[in-house]
DNA sequence: ATAATATTTTAGACAAATCTAAAATAATTT
DNA sequence: AAATTATTTTAGATTTGTCTAAAATATTAT
């Protein structure tokens, strides 16, 4: 079923206030998320059931069916691509990709999204270290520990952990002035091998791919 | 000043229509381009007037502004980077791309436009041979005749002449099969050095980028 | 449990973009 | 130049998404 643009938004809204589409949504929260007021909530809400994107009871709020989900979900994983797309390859800030993938999500291709997705990687996280749901719908439980090897440029995380705890391992990193709860900044992304660039202090460090791997990171938020 | 997407649409028809926005353009042409009706046209002209993106006369068609213009012209250069950007790097085919790009060209930012036209190394053609606006709005009268090096991946094109017409540069063609009249299909574009390997009959064959300034083609359509 | 407050829905209106059918104007033919 | 034909415009209706103001329902406080 083709959807609007506007519908696509509610349904996106509606899911992340529902935090995995599982529980109601009032009215109100959802007025509020899209600025907008509530009785065309209302309005929209009628529309969206009758096409049973999700199930509304008279002011009982309303909750996404399987379809509304897979559609948020869609939407979801076109907007964090994007907004790799615009981090990694043409150099944006973390902080000015948000209006843009806002209007790139409603672009509707499904060929279009495989391939950029394709084309960055399979990526996991978008540059605000939220998980990238793939093309199954399956989207990662965001937990708050990742590998450093799956961040991207431009992050910044504190060291959080190790997965090899081998003395070589740790006595290099330290070596290198990287502990348990250093902050870094990835620089670069070397495409070649893997390898990062990252920033500790005022000093520029590389490091291999095996080496970030082993690295665990909170992301900085 | 904002415009819709259909707003957009209206003006880049009436410009293509009018083969460099400087003549007037029918009611009832428009409506066939836009697979709408005459009635509607009317509607949408007058409020384009209003908006002082062309002049209308009652009976008489219009005629784009300088306004009317720029906004048709940004319009058509958004739409044709994106072509590019869909060939060459997520390796659509040539044909396909069409649809895609009429969605993408309304996405709304100078910065991104700006910077996918540096992503993609300034880029004068699409993936179909029609010139690209550059940011000041020019646009290249398009010739049929371009040299090979302004070839794009994918693109089929039949070898009409050349710069270098030294006997030494056309020995070396003739001893790869290279004629007026050989059709070549562009096989890969190396970063590097824009070298270009191409494919002539069942024979590949790589052309350094002094080689490549110097074959004039004519594009396969 | 009733009153006061907050939330949600309805009713009716509006702007954007479209349509059909009819009227007005322009162009062409004889 | 009058009649026929083609084009363009107007008038009025429709759909989508929105709004305000008022009514209906739910929640909270006393």
């Amino acid at each position: 079923m083709k959807l609007s643009y506007t519908e696509e938004n509610y349904l996106k809204a509606i899911y992340t206030l529902s935090k995995h589409g599982k529980e109601e949504v009032s009215t109100n929260s959802i007025a509020d998320k899209l600025h907008t007021k509530a009785s065309s909530v209302t309005d929209m809400i009628k529309k969206l059931a009758e096409k049973k994107m999700l199930n509304y009871e008279k002011y009982k709020g309303v909750i996404l069916t399987a379809s509304g989900r897979k559609v948020a979900i869609n939407t979801i994983r076109k907007h964090r691509l994007w907004e790799v797309f615009l981090v990694e390859k043409l150099n944006f800030g973390w902080d000015e990709v948000h209006e843009i993938a806002e209007q790139l999500e409603h672009i509707s291709s499904q060929k279009l999204v495989d391939r950029l997705d394709e084309f960055l990687s399979y990526p996991k996280y978008d540059p605000h270290g939220d998980p990238i749901p793939g093309k199954d719908g399956k989207i990662e439980n965001r937990s708050e520990i990742i590998e450093l090897s799956n961040c991207i440029k431009k992050q910044i995380v504190i060291i959080s952990g190790v997965n090899d705890t081998s003395s070589q391992f740790l006595i290099y990193l330290k070596n290198l002035g990287l502990t348990i709860g250093t902050e870094l900044k990835i620089i670069e992304i070397i495409d070649f091998d893997k390898s990062f660039v990252i920033q500790s202090g005022k000093k520029h460090i590389t490091l291999s791919n095996m080496v970030t791997r082993n690295i665990l990171v909170k992301l900085n938020t």
